[in-house]
DNA sequence: ATTGCTTCCTGAGCGC
DNA sequence: TGCGCTCAGGAAGCAA
């Protein structure tokens, strides 16, 4: 599951193979794969740039048009589909030089959407701050987390708040940060806070030196692994390094981990 | 406004 | 071998 480390990831990938690169025709090979919301035909479409944000995939044109890519839970770009034939392919992009790139995504909740650059801001109009960036500090947080009788994981989830956080990362940076998932927003202290930001910076930036976390579906461009599931501390464990037993409940639907020892403030 | 549940989807893993 | 069940979860939509 691609979350902002993989997204990064995959990105930094993509550039090798399509730097440059003109889209001369997008074939949707499952309905709804394809959100066209443009009024025009786009094509050609040359690549100037692409970028992330949030977990979205953004491909910017020297048109008037934009690609935006969603991989979701189980989405990945293919560039070298190799000897046999690939089921869950749900689109392909074609390039000027006869390459093409696979949307293979098994789940089908990923989406390729292609929208005017007018409609850019309304279309992330609803997304939160990047949580590397400057802005996302201890007291951004203390703001989002005032007055919610949500648990903080919960909060944390939310990419209207902040964009690109996963169930993984989120269990990974409430480790560190030794905070209990399960405290309120609102019972959150400025301590705390400090810890989160400190966590969510450290750990993000480790997982995409790392090429991300590959546990069951995420792959790199062209079905490579990453490496930060080395890493983890909680998600999937059993055993804390402390010796306790990680303990293991659903939020929002999710699974959570966290150490009822490392992560609790009031013992000791 | 906030929160939490349901839905979308399919393969993997498990018990029998 | 195969059936039926549960689980994985990002984000939209909806109900309370």
């Amino acid at each position: 599951m691609p979350e902002l480390p993989e997204v990064q990831t995959i990105i930094d990938e993509l550039k090798i193979h399509i730097q440059g690169r003109t889209i001369v025709h997008i074939e949707e090979y499952r309905k709804g794969t394809i959100q066209d919301s443009t009024d025009a035909d786009f094509l050609p479409f040359r690549i100037k740039e692409v970028f992330r944000r949030g977990k979205y995939i953004v491909f910017d044109s020297d048109s008037e048009f934009m690609m935006i890519i969603h991989l979701r839970m189980t989405g990945k770009l293919i560039f070298n589909e190799g000897e046999r034939k690939l089921d869950h392919v749900r689109a392909e992009v074609f390039f000027e030089n006869g390459n093409s790139m696979l949307f293979h995504d098994v789940r089908t909740f990923g989406k390729i959407y292609l929208i005017n650059r007018r409609s850019y801001d309304q279309f992330f109009s609803k997304l939160g701050l990047e949580p590397l960036c400057e802005e996302c500090n201890p007291s951004y947080l203390l703001k989002i987390f005032k007055g919610k009788t949500a648990p903080v994981k919960n909060i944390l989830l939310q990419q209207e708040l902040i964009a690109g956080l996963g169930n993984i990362y989120v269990n990974e940076i409430l480790f560190r940060a030794k905070v209990l998932p399960t405290i309120a927003g609102k019972d959150i202290t400025k301590e705390q806070s400090r810890r989160i930001v400190e966590s969510m910076r450290v750990i993000l930036k480790s997982a995409i030196e790392n090429n991300g976390t590959t546990i069951s579906d995420y792959r790199r461009v062209d079905n490579k692994t990453g490496n930060f599931q080395n890493f983890l501390r909680v998600y999937q464990k059993k055993e804390c390094s402390c010796g306790a037993d990680i303990v293991r409940i659903k939020q929002a639907g999710r699974s959570t981990f966290y150490c009822p020892e490392c992560q609790n403030d009031k013992k000791k």
